[in-house]
RNA sequence: GGCGGCAUAGCCAAGUGGUAAGGCCGAGGACUGCAAAUCCUUUAUCCCCAGUUCGAAUCUGGGUGCCGCCUCCA
């Protein structure tokens, strides 16, 4: 089977592959950090976390990298407004963007560089942009040329004229930036100094470094000239993405990355959820709600990573209803193995055996197959979460018949292959439950004393006194005990 | 104005030529003193029009509606 992937570049799916075998090269554009993290960075945590998860587990060897811009013109004025410096707020919003992504369960990268130290590499690339002549200094400044660079657009669809005729009327004349370019859609590379904002030496004179070039700059230390994947918001493509390529291209006349993908955006009441508009919920007051970051990740996971997604309060709870599905069938090794006489009911962690299972492919069973098949077409992972929520459904109702009738209707052994199997996907999508949150409402009465009053209240029921056994089965409830009347007049029950 | 995308049940959402995955909500039934839990069953012809085809949600053309980008943006 391949896997095949839709490309920004070429506005088509092409089957994958790497430019060098077995090994993935992949970077993504993180975040401008001079504010919490809202859903939308959330869904492209997600969203990325999860393809680099699949692409280990079909057996790459992924190496992943993100950045932190932490020299801008946002992070400044919130530095100014707090009376603080860039590196203080740029500092406390990185410790956030960890604290929120640890609780999203999304993996960290492999490394997070960041502008302000990756400023060699920078300087080095304007240098050589302007030695080929691609770049001008202007009062200070250096400014891309996008005349000089031929395949400006390519990955946005556009074209130099199209764009100016669209940029007509909106740009300023008047600002002393645009007045600096040579063609209004030329950028910066480097800004001069202003007074009281942080700046570097450079051949150019004090300053910093403009948005794109940080990424060329990364990318190009990181991972090489030419990486396999380059990932980002569908916001980014247009002028960053654009002039990422153009700035790495024109230095090393290879292509900047062979699969452009880009995640759809998160919107609220029908609109793209930002800062400008604010209408954005943070990732932390989502979680705080309290929201199961779980919930979050099914959310996200359940529409294609292309599409928009529109977040409601009812999508929310679907979700959060959908997790305890998936859950319980996630727990159900935990809470049956042992009654099941399992050998080795523990899980296989997310850091997995499934190297092994690919060894042994062809018996991989078919849910496994049927989820690879799903998710082999452009990251379908709401098709690979059918899969899933199949096995987690009927685990949930063999545990269900297992504690009402005491007996299963599928093999134990089977059960635990079918566990297993459901473990290692959910893992592939970077969900996992865990055990202690299920044992923690344990009730403290003893089984002799359950037993005693579940005894009494078979008196009361057989002596048809209804409020007796009613109070006393609202009793075992509130103390965490479920009774399950059975015909015959048996009663079971079970600790929640 | 330019470029791109989307339109599938009450809601969310896969599917991209052979008569519609999945999730959520709901309904009916079994069981029960009632309930809870559980089990079983059940909910669409795919925005509109025309065309191609033996056959289209799926391809082509047209229309309508919505969204994104074109300025910082995940």
């Amino acid at each position: 089977m391949t896997l095949t992937i839709y490309n920004t570049l070429t506005r088509q799916k092409e089957p994958f592959q790497t430019l060098e075998p077995g090994k993935v090269r992949m970077y993504c554009c993180g975040i401008t950090v001079y504010d919490y993290c809202h859903l939308g960075h959330a869904r492209t945590c997600i969203v990325w976390d999860v393809v680099r998860r699949y692409l280990e587990w079909r057996g790459y060897s992924v190496q992943y990298i993100q950045n932190f811009t932490d020299i801008d013109d946002k992070i400044l004025n919130r530095a100014r407004e707090e009376g603080t410096s860039m590196e203080d707020v740029s500092e406390r919003f990185i410790k956030a963007y960890f604290e929120d992504m640890e609780r999203l369960h999304v993996r960290q990268a492999d490394a997070y560089p960041r502008a302000t130290q990756t400023m060699d590499g920078i300087k080095r690339l304007v240098y050589e942009l302007e030695q080929k002549g691609y770049a001008y200094p202007a009062n200070g400044d250096v400014y891309f040329c996008v005349c000089r660079f031929h395949g400006y657009g390519k990955l946005s669809g556009r074209k130099l004229e199209d764009l100016q005729a669209g940029a007509s009327g909106r740009v300023d004349l008047e600002d002393p930036e645009v007045a600096k370019k040579k063609y209004p859609f030329d950028f910066a590379l480097w800004k001069a100094a202003k007074e009281g904002e942080p700046s570097w030496e450079s051949p150019w004179g004090k300053g910093r470094p403009g948005w794109h070039i940080e990424c060329s700059a990364m990318v190009r230390e990181r991972l090489g000239e030419t990486i396999d994947i380059h990932v980002g918001g569908s916001d980014l493509i247009f002028p960053h993405h654009e002039n990422e390529i153009a700035q790495s291209e024109a230095v090393t006349g290879k292509p900047l990355a062979k699969y452009w993908l880009h995640n759809g955006m998160v919107k609220v009441g029908g609109e793209k959820m930002s800062k400008s508009l604010g209408n954005f919920i943070t990732i932390r007051d989502l979680l705080d709600r309290p929201i199961d970051p779980m919930a979050v990740r099914l959310f996200i996971l359940q529409a294609h990573y292309r599409k928009p997604v529109d977040f409601t309060d009812e999508a929310l709870e679907a979700a959060t209803n959908g997790w305890e599905t998936l859950k319980e069938g996630l727990l159900f090794g935990h809470k049956y193995g042992k009654q099941l006489g399992w050998e080795d009911f523990t899980p296989v962690s997310h850091s997995l055996k499934q190297h092994e299972t690919h060894k042994c492919r062809n018996q991989v069973p078919a849910t496994a197959s049927r989820f690879q098949e799903a998710v082999d077409d452009d990251f379908n992972f709401a098709g690979g979460l059918a899969v899933l929520f199949e096995i987690a459904k009927e685990l949930r109702k063999e545990g269900n018949l297992l504690v009402h009738q005491g007996t299963t209707e599928i093999p134990a052994d089977e059960l635990e292959t079918q566990w297993h199997i459901l473990v290692e996907l959910a893992a592939v999508l970077g969900f996992e439950a865990r055990p202690e949150e299920e044992s923690d409402r344990a009730t403290d009465l003893t089984d002799e004393e359950i037993e005693a009053l579940v005894q009494k209240r078979s008196e009361a029921r057989k002596a048809k006194n209804w409020a007796k056994s009613d109070r006393l089965r609202e009793e075992l409830k509130e103390r965490g005990i479920t009774l399950i009347d059975q015909p015959g007049g048996v009663t079971n029950w079970h600790r929640n």
